[in-house]
DNA sequence: GCATGATAAATGAC
DNA sequence: GTCATTTATCATGC
């Protein structure tokens, strides 16, 4: 039993497992509200971990490659910017 | 997986650094990631277990043992020391926030 | 078949 | 030296 934790700790780096839909959600929120600046600080990953029930290790994990592949491609993600742009106008107003 | 594809390090004049730019007009462009090969990962990582930082002689004698540059040696150990530091983070916090175990 | 998360080379700030 | 990061690659989900 030692064994198969083991063996599991060791290649769970890339057992992948998505995010829940409501972690994405807060993910975006922040990086499309950041847009300008999407480097969030220590303290920002701590918040952004907590909130979504996983790691720091993830948090940079995920604002990585959410970087390089919105400048890669920014039209492919225009729909959504519009989305997060639009949410976080109508959580502002109330 | 991979044969020597990336071994780029042909023409061993010296320091990896090949012939890049005419002069220091073009902004240098970075070096493609070019993931090593079994056999480089394994006498890395046997120095590795010896040796967490590694000493300049032992380094330029891997380089050209395996082909790779000086330069490229030493980073390989400090990111791999990096990729240490991570796995016992992980395992602390695998281990302590976890009651399944 | 791509989307997505994690890891492996490579750079640069400090 | 560390360390956050960029970039490509890997491995999986669906």
């Amino acid at each position: 039993a030692v064994m198969i934790l083991r063996s599991r700790f060791l290649d769970a780096r890339r057992k992948r497992r998505n995010f829940s839909k409501q972690a994405t959600e807060v993910l975006n929120e922040y990086f499309y509200s950041h847009l300008s600046n999407p480097y969030p600080s220590e303290e920002a990953k701590e918040e952004l971990a907590k909130q979504c029930g996983i790691t720091i290790s993830q948090v940079s994990n995920w604002f990585g490659n959410k970087r390089i592949r919105y400048k890669k491609n920014i039209s492919k993600f225009q729909e959504e910017a519009n989305l997060y742009a639009m949410k976080t106008a109508l959580g502002a107003r109330q | 997986t991979n044969s020597g594809s990336c071994t780029s390090s042909s023409a061993t004049t010296k320091d990896g650094s090949a012939s890049k730019s005419s002069h220091s007009s073009t902004p240098r462009t970075r070096k493609k990631r070019c993931p090593y090969s079994k056999f480089q990962i394994r006498e890395l990582e046997r120095e590795f277990f010896f040796n967490v930082y590694i000493n300049k002689e032992k380094r330029l004698q891997l380089s050209r043992m395996l082909n790779l540059t000086d330069r490229q040696v030493k980073i390989w150990f400090q990111n791999r020391r990096m990729k240490e530091k991570k796995l016992s983070r992980d395992r602390l916090q695998y281990f302590s926030g976890n009651p399944l175990l």
